[in-house]
DNA sequence: GAGTTTGGGTGACATTGTCACTGAAGATCT
DNA sequence: AGATCTTCAGTGACAATGTCACCCAAACTC
């Protein structure tokens, strides 16, 4: 599949004079990956913005002991602040993007994304509030793992990963991945679940069964 | 006290042009929070971007039941990107910025903001700095909070407040706030530091006795 | 000196996380 | 189709952390 004109895509980029997008098209380059393999991490650091044409990337933190968080999702459209963030603060981070379906990327190097954003007053605002989002979800984050509740956490994370559908498939594991838990902890807050008729479960698939109950489970609190 | 030119002061203004910074000098102002007032919050938020002229802010979060965890702390010479970010994204936050020192901030309104941004390399490489640090201290926030031990983590804060001194002042709670966990916990904690001959206690206030010790568990993990 | 407020300690219990182990579902191979 | 292997889930025992209620003492105020 070819891509004409990825500028199109993106808020920050859509509104911008033809003659800018055009620059922009031929400064930039596409990227792909394949479901399943690492986008950036703490040893895989880009120098350079990414902005997510089609696709889903992970982004979570592991531990030194084998756990790991999921932090946020980065869908098609967004910028992913997390490669500018490294790029521009030169730290080191031990988050790490991972391509949850196939991908397409496209990647600005550093001075064409300075030129953008001195000039570009749309495109300035649309990184600015890209850093906002993040940071707003970091805080989400953080008040979750500080504050909450593994019931309350999980049916929330069944409901949001379900959308429409009632189905989930989903190990225990990656369930206790979303959460920064154990995966044994899961397991028990699940069967407590379908105890309770909320959920039934077969191996790697949950099926929400009350979804008005882990609604109300989810806004407990 | 009366400050002349704010704009030595900062980073991404310090190397401006004179005249851009005459212009900023006179499209700011000046504000001032004595010690314990909120400088923002969830019903107090700022449509500005704050630098910290002097002094120190706190900010923390917190939850519904009234425990609190600080995430980061903003000090003089920095600017306030938690601020920032409510003003572009228009979403609600529960974060809370409380002067910890006598406060004096210099409050640049977003038009002044905007056109800086634009105009000036060296002033926007400073703010997309300040937020990547702000995303890199919420990511150790939550490695912290997900994945620490709590013994670790009460370690590290002590080494952290008491800086060069050997003594803290602060009481248990305040310690149990900037982890976010229960005074409870940091009281067990404590005493158990105590029996190691790791730190003497009185009330309010905390002498670290061993600092290697402290440092040594501080790393541990 | 008495009374009040604030800070800290503690016991009992609940929740969550760790570790080791076991069993079963599902996949693969013959 | 059966055997074997891998992966996923369940569970018990225990540790770590958080909650709740209560008590006591240090410090402050009158």
């Amino acid at each position: 599949m070819t891509i004409t004109d990825w500028t199109e895509r993106f808020q920050g980029t859509s509104r911008l004079p033809r003659s800018v997008r055009d620059r922009l098209v031929s400064a930039a380059r596409i990227v792909r990956f394949s479901k399943g393999s690492q986008v950036f991490g703490p040893d895989n650091v880009p120098d350079s913005l990414f902005f997510l044409y089609e696709g889903r990337i992970r982004v979570s933190q592991s531990s030194e002991s084998g756990r790991e968080i999921v932090l946020y999702r980065v869908e098609a459209g967004e910028s992913c602040v997390l490669t500018t963030a490294c790029m521009l603060a030169e730290e080191a981070y031990n988050a790490e993007g991972v391509a949850e379906t196939d991908v397409t990327a496209i990647v600005l190097p550093k001075p064409a994304f300075d030129r953008l954003a001195a000039e570009e007053d749309a495109f300035r605002n649309f990184v600015f509030a890209a850093y906002s989002r993040r940071l707003i979800d970091l805080l989400r984050v953080v008040d979750d793992v500080a504050f909450g509740r593994i019931d309350v956490r999980l049916a929330e994370r069944l409901l949001s990963l379900a959308g429409d559908k009632a189905e989930i498939l989903a190990t225990h594991q990656q369930l206790a991945s979303e959460l920064g838990t154990a995966r044994e902890v899961v397991s028990r807050v699940l069967h407590d679940f379908q105890k309770r008729d909320l959920v039934a479960q077969s191996r790697g698939q949950i099926s929400l069964i009350d979804k008005p109950a882990l609604r109300a489970l989810a806004q407990s609190d």
